[in-house]
Parts: C-alpha cells; sequence; structure tokens
RNA sequence: GGAGAGAUGGCCGAGUGGUCGAAGGCGCAUGAUUGGAAAUCAUGUAUACGGUAACCCCGUAUCGAGGGUUCGAAUCCCUCUCUCUCCGCCA
C-alpha cells in the first residue's frame, strides 16, 4: 500500500511515477473520495463528541438524582445525525481502502522505463553460454527418453502442467533444494524457518496478491476460507505482520523451501512443454526485513546470494533490471536472474529478487522502533528465490548434458546424491 | 469430534453499564539521592486517524474480530476466530 500521505500531498507525483508501470491513476475518483471522507470525518468526529459530552452529563446527573430526562431529549437528535453519515463515512472508507489496495508500489529512480520484458536492463553476466558441439536435447525430450520425467502421469493423476519426477532426477531436486538451504543458512546468514502452505485472506493482502489477483491462486474448498501459496514470500514476510521489531533484531534474514501453487491463469499456450511453468513447482525463497535506509544495499546483497547458487552449479546466467512495465504490483525495484537453457537457446527467468521498500510492511503493518525518533516505523522489506527448484533442475539438465546423453552432477550436488556423478536413466 | 475455561496496555493482572485509555505491579525512560552503583523516592511511559506545517495542543477510535442493545459498552446479547484443560481420534 501507498503512503495515503503522500497521495494526499503530492498525488501528481504518484500519478506520474505509477505512469511509468502503464498504471493510470484517476486521481478525480480519488479526490472524490477523498474530499468527501474528510468532510464526513471531521463531522462524525464532532457529533461524536457531542453525543459523548452529553452523555457523561447524564450520567453525573443520575448519579446526583437529578431528573435527565430534558437531556434525553437533546441527545436524541444527534444520535439521528450520527448514524446516517457514520453510514456514509463508513462507505467513503471502504471505496477508498479499495482504491489504495489497488495501486501498485512506486519505482525506485534507477528503474528503467519501458512497457514490458523487451525494455529490461541487462547488468552483468556471469559465464558465457558456450557451444556444446553435439545437439543438447531440451529438458522435456530429455525427461521423456530417459523416463524421469513423466508429464502423461501427471496429467492423469492431476490434469495439465504437472510433473512427475522419477529416480534420480527426483533426487536430485532434493539435493538442490538442500544443497541451498545449507548455502545460504551456512555461509550468508539466514534463518532457516518452516511455514505453512495454506493461508488466509489478510496474509495474502499483506504481500500483495490479493485483492487483486485472486485468478492466479488456488482456493480451498472447505470450511474456512484458505489458499495454496503461490511463493514462500507470502507466509515467510507475514511473519512480521503486527509486529514492532526490537531494532536489535534488524535485519532478519529467513530461507525458506515450499512447494508453490500458481493458477497459471492468463498464461494458456505459453511454455507448455516440460516443467517451465508448472501449476505446482519448489523454491527456496530469501527474505529480508531491513531498516529503510539498508534496503537498497539488501537487495543488491540478497541477489548476490541467489546468484551464488547458480555459481556453485557452475550455470551461466545474467542479471536483468526490470523495466517499469514489468516490475511487479509490490516491487520498488526488482532484478531478475536469468539462466541460460541451451536446449532453448535463451535465457530464462530463475530468480526475481524485489525490493518492496514499506509496501508490504504497510499493509501488514510491521514495524520497527527508531531509537533516533522513539517511534515505531515501518520496515522494509525484500524477497527473491534462492533459486527456484524446478527451474534449476532444468538447467542442470541442459547445461551438464553429455553428448551420450547422459547428465552432469554438478560437483557441489555429488554428495548430496550419495556419490553419483553421472544421470542417464 | 465431545465437554469445559478463557482472550484487557511491552509483560503480569484488576475491572460486570456512566469522566475507564482503563487500578495495581513488573519492565522501561528521565530526574533526585550517591564518589559510583544497588536500594529508595519523584515524574513519565500505547497505537492509529483527523483538526494542523507541527513528534506541543485538541478531538475520535481501539480492552481477540465483526455485528447488536443503550443517551452511554472492556462490562449486556449474537456470530466468528484463537488459546488452554479433559475425553476421543490421528501422522
Amino acid at each position: 500500500m501507498l503512503d495515503p500521505r503522500l497521495l494526499r500531498n503530492d498525488p501528481e507525483a504518484v500519478r506520474d511515477n505509477l505512469k511509468r508501470r502503464g498504471f493510470s491513476l484517476d486521481l478525480g475518483q480519488w479526490h472524490r473520495l477523498e474530499d468527501e471522507r474528510r468532510t464526513l470525518q471531521v463531522e462524525v468526529e464532532q457529533l461524536r463528541n457531542a453525543r459523548n459530552l452529553r452523555s457523561r452529563a447524564i450520567g453525573q446527573a443520575k448519579a446526583r438524582g437529578e431528573d435527565i430526562a430534558p437531556l434525553l431529549d437533546e441527545v436524541q437528535s444527534l444520535g439521528q445525525a450520527l448514524s446516517s453519515r457514520e453510514v456514509r463515512l463508513d462507505e467513503i472508507s471502504s471505496g477508498l481502502d479499495k482504491l489504495l489496495l489497488g495501486l501498485p508500489n512506486l519505482l525506485d529512480h534507477e528503474v528503467p522505463d519501458g512497457r514490458d520484458e523487451s525494455a529490461n536492463l541487462e547488468l552483468r553476466r556471469w559465464r558465457e553460454p558456450v557451444e556444446p558441439g553435439f545437439p543438447v536435447l531440451d529438458h522435456a525430450d530429455w525427461g521423456s527418453r530417459t523416463g524421469l520425467l513423466d508429464g502423461e502421469a501427471a496429467s492423469r493423476l492431476s490434469g495439465a502442467r504437472f510433473t512427475v519426477l522419477h529416480g534420480p532426477l527426483a533426487r536430485l531436486q532434493r539435493a538442490l533444494i538442500q544443497f541451498m538451504l545449507d548455502l545460504h543458512v551456512s555461509e550468508h546468514g539466514y534463518r532457516e524457518v518452516y511455514v505453512p502452505f495454506l493461508v488466509n485472506r489478510e496474509t495474502l493482502e499483506g504481500t500483495g496478491q490479493l485483492p487483486k489477483f485472486a485468478d492466479d491462486l488456488f482456493a480451498v474448498a472447505g470450511e474456512h476460507e484458505r489458499f495454496l501459496i503461490p511463493t514462500a514470500e507470502v507466509p515467510v514476510t507475514n511473519l512480521v505482520r503486527d509486529q514492532i521489531i526490537d531494532v536489535a533484531a534488524l535485519p532478519l534474514r529467513y530461507v525458506a523451501h515450499t512447494p508453490c501453487f500458481r493458477s497459471e491463469a492468463g498464461s494458456y499456450g505459453r511454455d507448455t512443454r516440460g516443467m517451465i511453468r508448472q501449476h505446482q513447482f519448489e523454491k527456496v525463497e530469501l527474505v529480508q526485513v531491513v531498516r529503510p535506509a539498508e534496503s537498497a544495499a539488501a537487495l543488491e546483497a540478497l541477489t548476490s546470494h541467489a546468484e551464488a547458487v547458480l555459481q556453485r552449479l557452475g550455470l551461466p546466467y545474467r542479471v536483468m533490471a526490470l523495466c517499469g512495465g514489468d516490475t511487479g504490483f509490490a516491487a520498488a525495484r526488482t532484478l531478475d536472474i536469468e539462466v541460460w537453457l541451451p536446449g532453448q537457446q535463451r535465457y530464462r527467468e530463475i530468480s526475481s529478487c524485489s525490493n518492496c521498500r514499506d509496501f508490504q510492511a504497510r499493509r501488514m503493518s510491521a514495524r520497527w522502533r527508531n531509537p533516533e525518533t522513539g517511534r515505531p516505523e515501518l520496515v522494509h522489506t525484500l524477497n527473491g528465490s534462492g533459486v527456484a527448484a524446478g527451474r534449476a533442475l532444468i538447467a542442470i539438465i541442459e547445461n551438464g548434458q553429455q553428448p551420450d546423453g547422459s547428465v552432469r552432477v554438478p560437483p557441489v550436488l555429488v554428495p548430496y546424491m550419495g556419490g553419483l556423478e553421472l544421470i542417464s536413466s
């Protein structure tokens, strides 16, 4: 959520910033609601004050044994005027809330202009793609040839966009997850957390998936409204909801492995081959909660932690600064890491690292006590994949492929594979 | 799933219709005392929103959440959520 005060004080600046995303803010509507809210709130509060004063007087008169009938008459009319305005104020307020909850975050100044991913800016590369000198099967072909990746079985079980992994490939995914968790915990200073995969509406509003993006989520039928998490960012970031965090505890760095569930509504026909885009996938997620002054540096650090995973695995990648039009709802600035996939002859997103500044914190009411002011102030939150296990698996299959069709296990994963160095079937 | 108890400020804990934003204690902050500290004493110590340019001041709201009754609700009624105890079931 944006700071309502900023919207009040400098609406044009907000509108212009959001325009860089291709989002058009209707300032007229905003002003109509806001003006009426202000007037109504002043009136309601004055009426309540009048009522409270009289009610108190009634209590005192009663205590003295005086006749309270005249006072009761006086307060009667107040009540009616009050309740009609209260009803109206509620309507206006919920209209404003709805509008406010639907506004994306402001973009950082350094975010490049542009309307879609073609305008994203490449910041750096690690290891140029090399020509393997033999035809590399893409992961889907390799998977069906080896029988280790079974889309047909998955579709019988669940439908499209699910995968069954077999044998050493299933183990390789587990190895990847273990390796990534260990790396972030032991070398990057993250605390491992295990969190629920089903969350309520408030939690999803806190991180910004709701109310706007309900179509992307799986809702679970049952007595209570629950949703499958689309990313661990949701439960992990919400750990600080309604908290006032001691300054000594900051920065908080959490790492969690969870499955992620996405309905992928609106992406019909895209990436239907293989396991690039699934309804269910595994991911290791990094979340940081930091003091506002430190969030820009924290984004660089968090991104480098995700990069370290790919470097240890020996996978070529590049880092992209997303342009305004490609930056997600809650993010002020996002850096994507794209891994090279020889089977597709292109880079594909494997991690997305975002600084959400105080956008999620305001929705969640996540604060810290600033020793300089002595007052609770909003924290900044960041998140990033470190990294998506399913896509890392694809990258290993395609980058580690040998001329004979086997796949070389990255050396750092060999211990996690019980010493297995080559996967062939 | 069955039976019962409960949810109050950073924490503990009073409060069953009328200056209750809420006694008291702990903790914390500042000051006094001290060579310094402990102890003691004094004062202060929630958040949000609005009136405002303002962390002074004034108002409104907040005692798990949402409704209701009432001139007036932490206190009464309804619904929901959560926690605890016992029984059952279960990985």
